[in-house]
Parts: C-alpha cells; sequence; structure tokens
DNA sequence: AGGCGAATGTAGCAGGTGCTACAAGCACTA
DNA sequence: TAGTGCTTGTAGCACCTGCTACATTCGCCT
C-alpha cells in the first residue's frame, strides 16, 4: 500500500470510465490498459490478475456511484411515497446514470452467474442505494424502513421491465399499485 | 459418425442445453460446436455467422421455456393476489428453472447493452410470461389484467433483490406492501 | 557514489477467437 | 454416366486472450 496503492488509484478511475462507456462484460487487458495509459504488463503488475483487477473495479464502480448518488440527494423530502418513487424513477433516468444502469445488469448477471466479485460489488451498491431511498422518503411516512424496500423493490422491477421493453407493463402495474391511490 | 443430416432444429436443443448450463456470456463456437456434436464449421454454415446463431438460439429458449411456463400452470387459481405472488416466487424457485434465472439475468444485461437479438428474446419471453401470469390471478380479481403487471413489477424486483443477496430486503418490502394486507 | 528494490518497456508464449479456402462426399437428375 | 448442388471435413488465417521472462530504468537510502 505505498506506491502500488497509489498507482492502483490513479489507474482506477481512467479503467472505470473505460468499463462504464464500453461495458464488463467484454473488458480485456489490452484495451483497458490503453485506456489507462498503460500496458497489460502493469495492470498484471498492480493487480496480479485479471479477477482482482474486476473485483478492485467493481468496489471502486460502487464508491463512485455511491458518491453520485448522495450528490443528487435533493433537500425538501418527497411528501408522498407516489412522489417518492417519481423521483426515484427520474433519478434513474437521467442521462448521466445510463451508464451506471447498463452495468448494472451487467453485474447482477454476474452475480447470478456467481462470477467472483459481482454478488459483493452488486451487494453493496444495493445497500448504498436502500440507504439513500430511506433517506428519500416522506418525513411523516408510517413506515419509512419497510416503506423504502417496498419501492426499492417496485422500482427495481420497473427498470427491469424498462430494459425489457416493457415500460409500459411496468406503468401499468403501478397504476393498478396502492401508489397510486395515494 | 452419424450421417443424419443436421440442421438447425436439429442443432438448436443441444446448443440450448449448453447455453442453459455454461452460461450465453463467454458463449464461443468451439464449445458450442462440440456439444451439438459438430464442428463450427458447420455452425457458421448453417447460421451464417456467429450473431445470427445467438439470436437464433435465443428466440429458441424463449420458445421452450414458454412451453415450460405453460406446463407448470396449475389447474386452480390462487384465490388472493397474495397467494397468487407465492405461486410466482415459488415456481421461481423450483430447481428446474434456476439455468433459466441465471440465463434470464444475461439476457436482460445484453438487452441493455443493445446486443442483437437480446432485445427481441426478452420482449418476448416476459410478454409470455405475463400472459400466463394472468391465468393466475384470481377469478374474482377486480383488476386481472393491472394486478398481472403489478405482481410482475415486484416479483422481478423481488428476483432482483434477491440474486443480489437482498432477500430480505425484498421479503420486508413485500411486508409493508399491500399485499400483506388481505 | 554505490547499491537496492520497485516500476516499467519489449517480446513472446500457448491457447482461443470468428471465420474462410479448398476439396471431397453425398443424393439426386438429366 | 456425367453433372449439379447441398453438406461436411481438414487446414489454416489473422487476431486476441491472460500472463510471463528478461532486461532496463528510476528514485531512494547509506
Amino acid at each position: 500500500m505505498t506506491n502500488a496503492s497509489l498507482s492502483r488509484d490513479t489507474l482506477l478511475p481512467d479503467l472505470a470510465a473505460h468499463v462504464l462507456r464500453h461495458g464488463l462484460g467484454g473488458a480485456s487487458l489490452r484495451p483497458l490498459a490503453k485506456a489507462a495509459g498503460t500496458s497489460d504488463r502493469m495492470l498484471i503488475y498492480h493487480f496480479g490478475n485479471k479477477e482482482t483487477l474486476i473485483a478492485d473495479l467493481l468496489e471502486y464502480i460502487a464508491g463512485i456511484y455511491s458518491a453520485a448518488l448522495e450528490m443528487a440527494i435533493g433537500e425538501t423530502r418527497a411528501k408522498t411515497r407516489d412522489e417518492c418513487f417519481a423521483r426515484l424513477i427520474e433519478q434513474g433516468r437521467q442521462p448521466g446514470m445510463q451508464p451506471f444502469m447498463v452495468l448494472w445488469w451487467e453485474i447482477v448477471a454476474g452475480a447470478a452467474r456467481g462470477a467472483p466479485g459481482y454478488r459483493a460489488a452488486a451487494e453493496k451498491i444495493m445497500t448504498r442505494q436502500l440507504a439513500w431511498l430511506e433517506n428519500q422518503m416522506p418525513a411523516d411516512d408510517p413506515d419509512p424502513v419497510g416503506g423504502a424496500r417496498y419501492l426499492m423493490t417496485l422500482l427495481e422491477g420497473a427498470l427491469m421491465l424498462g430494459t425489457v421493453g416493457h415500460e409500459a407493463t411496468a406503468r401499468e402495474g403501478l397504476l393498478a399499485s396502492d401508489l397510486a391511490s395515494n
């Protein structure tokens, strides 16, 4: 953790930028190295092997995503769960969040397949997002903790249906939910 | 030597079996060909190129998944949405469905990335599953169409949270939903 | 000034990638 | 019987994959 960790930390932002743009599945050492201004040789030198490189990179990305979320916190809380959910959806639709969304499904797929590091990164990201959502819940909500989990479940389902071309399905489902009634 | 002439339709079941077991992301021609008892040469001959091979394979898998769903239809409908949802969860947890689940997230990730064929396959699968769910809704449900969409949104969110190590989050969220109140 | 270890460049290895060229086997028809 | 077109095997190409061997440079401590 002396000069090695310093170099690693210098590399990670460029690596993350490349992965956010070009995806995680086909990420191979030489393009990654080129994006970071080094050689594959140096990537292996600093991270040991590709597996831990990806794991470290995922952890780093989880961190910057959390930071992006905390910066997106508005100072005013939503007044209803309905409004809260609308904010969630809108926040996920912002153009700056799109690369994260695409990457997110790759991480979920990796977690489902059991790829090392993916599950831990996904769990961390989700935990942070849940905490963020609890902060966004209406101040007078009778059950902000449970409500945040409910909204998160609904949100992720809607996001998935959206990426799959079923945004109408999600919309109609939400209209049929209790969210629409208050 | 089997001199039975191989065509797309004879190849596809073996290809699908291989993909269901080993995943879709790292699927390359030579292992696929070996699993189907041919050579990469033949795969290219029959499908033109890898891209349309994968697209055709996804469509085929969408078909067999739909068939599996229709076979899983019980003759008795659920009495409440709550029970209906429980059936959904249980059906997705059956061991035979696990490979489909893992593959599903790869398909979703591919659709998000814009990989050709993925989005179409995902949309088709989701449409069929939605139709299946409408059949499963309680007979006296005031809004079976909207309700099915609502349950589907909730289900997919819960599934995602589950594969990411947040099954507890989904469970607690569902307890806080209106589903728990009837 | 000398030495030492960390950092880095160059070359390369063994294997995998999608895909193609070429030719041979096959069932059929003229 | 010769020809024709569909199917298949064998080699191979050019490139990419993660990773390593070797040699070199660099900054630091004595």
